[in-house]
DNA sequence: CGAAATCTTGCAATCGATTTCAAAAACCCA
DNA sequence: TGGGTTTTTGAAATCGATTGCAAGATTTCG
């Protein structure tokens, strides 16, 4: 470990540019590598910076260029105030998003916020930190984010796509999902289901009428819905009560979600309720966890890394001035062992 | 919805003094909402704003003030370059830092690095976006996380503590923690031990090292140590090969984390081995889907609530140029149904 | 009423890099 | 050798908000 950092700190072009014997903009110019410059002279400045372990100052470079190099996440807490933002779904099409931006050399800066007021979008796309924002789930502020993406353009929202609307979404259908996932559990001769989840936001609502379709079609079955929060302490409670309200009154469960899924399994596990024999359980994301548990889980896949990089390459075009349509994805029924 | 945003943009202070009548400097004082100017202007200027939509260009602000009010969390990924960010230890972790760092009106930008040279932290640190930073991990990168910290102040990691030290850690005693697993399957009788981890950080080096102190202790008992991608796709196979190996030679396992744990019981299943009558499994980090789980991991608990609150309070106190000591928190063994 | 104290406001410098424009230098070829 | 290119370089304007300083306006009070 040899000390070369030893000369002093240099704070901006201006000092390594008299320390060099040139002028703020040449040096300017040769980190820039520009070809503008001669070939000698550039390389001994680029030298001399990374002697001094110098970097130019992004802020000021990003004022002049008005361009940030960062893209905003943003994840709305509309309802469900106390979801954590360490939700797995969120954070796994996080991580792939995170990936993709990294791969085309972006910055990416997370804000999770609690809707107070209808101007929370606003102010995180005129903030003039972002050159473009991605948007996880609707929440309940289909209108807010609707309002916003009339004249914003480089906006890319992760969830449902209604006629008209002006926002570029890009999801799965979840209507097609709810229906994929009802059909097994009649298929399979069950006839008393239950619906587990909040049903406040588009993508879950929409979930359901896909359930309620499915059995309108299949003639007779009954239905109970129950709201499930996402929040995991009081899921357990919320959902160990479902149960037991429910008692033998069921034998087939549409879940909202993987985790929904899972926590239903262990409780009906507690109670000696064999999965999927006397009550099968379907879930919603396909999570990799969803093949590691003990029953694998059957559930709706949404594909996220298609996902994420359907958002992200909308978000690219949009950057770029170009117009790029919704995407929905085509969910698909996952097979395994829980129903 | 009656279209209030009918006036033209106005995209600088200037603009907005100019149509106020007043200097930009007012403008942005009483933006400020400075007690300088006087209310009823003060007051008209906010509410011209509003009506605008306007809102001060962040960039210049942060270039102006020489502060961006954004944390970097890095995330180093030296050795396991296929580890995908969707890391659910990570994700948690981060997820936590996120909603401490909201709280205290933070913005946070995440990079996920492949370390390819020596300077990769450096990079971040310089690039004057940063008021500070939070590195996930030391990987293999210790070494240069060291040559930062000794003059980057405001820079708190997570990871193992070392004698000496330039940098501020936080994290859990690792090695107490093997020493908890193991003995927790010493006790119960266990004697053809095996180790499931990647041994090349020093985390889970030091997580080794205490299973090996335990077994030393206690007398007489194999140990069978088998290195464990992350990378969930290889992870199954990997594993799959080792219990094959092992074959009746193990009757407990230590694994590195909670996610290894749960593919390796849910491939002891397929194997029609019952977990814990003939295998004993414990886990490292006590992640939520621990306790979804069938059966329940027994596992080593990191408290990663306290620790996101932890490396936020020493990120503040070094932002603020006071001194933070390292921190070291001890593990919990939690006794759940798989060990 | 006038001097002193207090409020408001505008001017201009500043943060640090980028980039246009023009001038200086170097080179080329008849 | 001299006019015409082509390279290289520097000076200065610019991005947009913040803030120290000082001047002008208003209030206070002896």
């Amino acid at each position: 470990m040899t000390d070369v950092k030893k000369p002093s700190k240099i704070k901006n072009i201006a000092e390594l540019a008299r320390l060099a014997g040139v002028s703020a903009g040449t040096v300017s110019r040769a980190l820039a590598d520009k070809s503008l410059v001669n070939k000698e002279t550039r390389e001994r400045i680029q030298a001399l910076a990374r002697q001094h372990g110098f970097r130019p100052n992004q802020m000021a470079r990003r004022l002049r260029t008005q361009q940030t190099g960062v893209i905003g996440v943003v994840i709305p807490l509309g309802h469900e105030r106390r979801q954590h933002i360490s939700d797995p779904f969120f954070m796994t099409l996080f991580g792939y998003l995170a990936d993709e931006l990294t791969e085309s050399g972006h910055d990416l800066m997370l804000s999770r916020v609690i809707p107070g007021d209808d101007e929370w979008l606003d102010r995180i796309v005129d903030s003039g930190m972002l050159d473009g924002a991605l948007v996880i789930g609707q929440s309940d502020q289909f209108e807010a984010i609707e309002r916003v993406a009339r004249d914003y353009r480089p906006l890319v929202v992760w969830g449902s796509c209604r006629a008209g609307q002006a926002q570029c979404t890009v999801g799965v259908d979840n209507a097609a999902g709810g229906r994929l996932a009802a059909d097994r559990l009649l298929s399979r001769g069950r006839r008393k289901l239950a619906f587990f989840g909040d049903t406040r936001g588009p993508e879950i609502a929409e979930r359901l009428r896909g359930v309620e379709e499915a059995i309108k079609a299949a003639g007779h079955a009954a239905l109970a819905v129950f709201p499930t929060h996402l929040a995991s302490d009081e899921m357990s409670a919320q959902i160990g009560s479902h149960l037991d309200a429910l008692g033998d009154e069921v034998d087939g469960i549409v879940c909202a979600s993987d985790i929904i899924a899972m926590t239903t399994i262990r409780l009906l596990h507690e109670r000696g309720i064999i999965v999927p024999e006397r009550v099968a359980v379907t879930g919603f994301d396909d999570l990799p966890l969803a093949t590691r548990m003990v029953p694998q889980l059957t559930t709706i896949r949404q594909d996220i890394a298609a996902g994420a990089r359907a958002m992200v390459a909308a978000l690219h075009r949009r950057i770029a001035g170009e117009d790029a349509p919704s995407t929905v994805m085509q969910p698909l029924l996952v097979e395994r062992e829980s129903a």
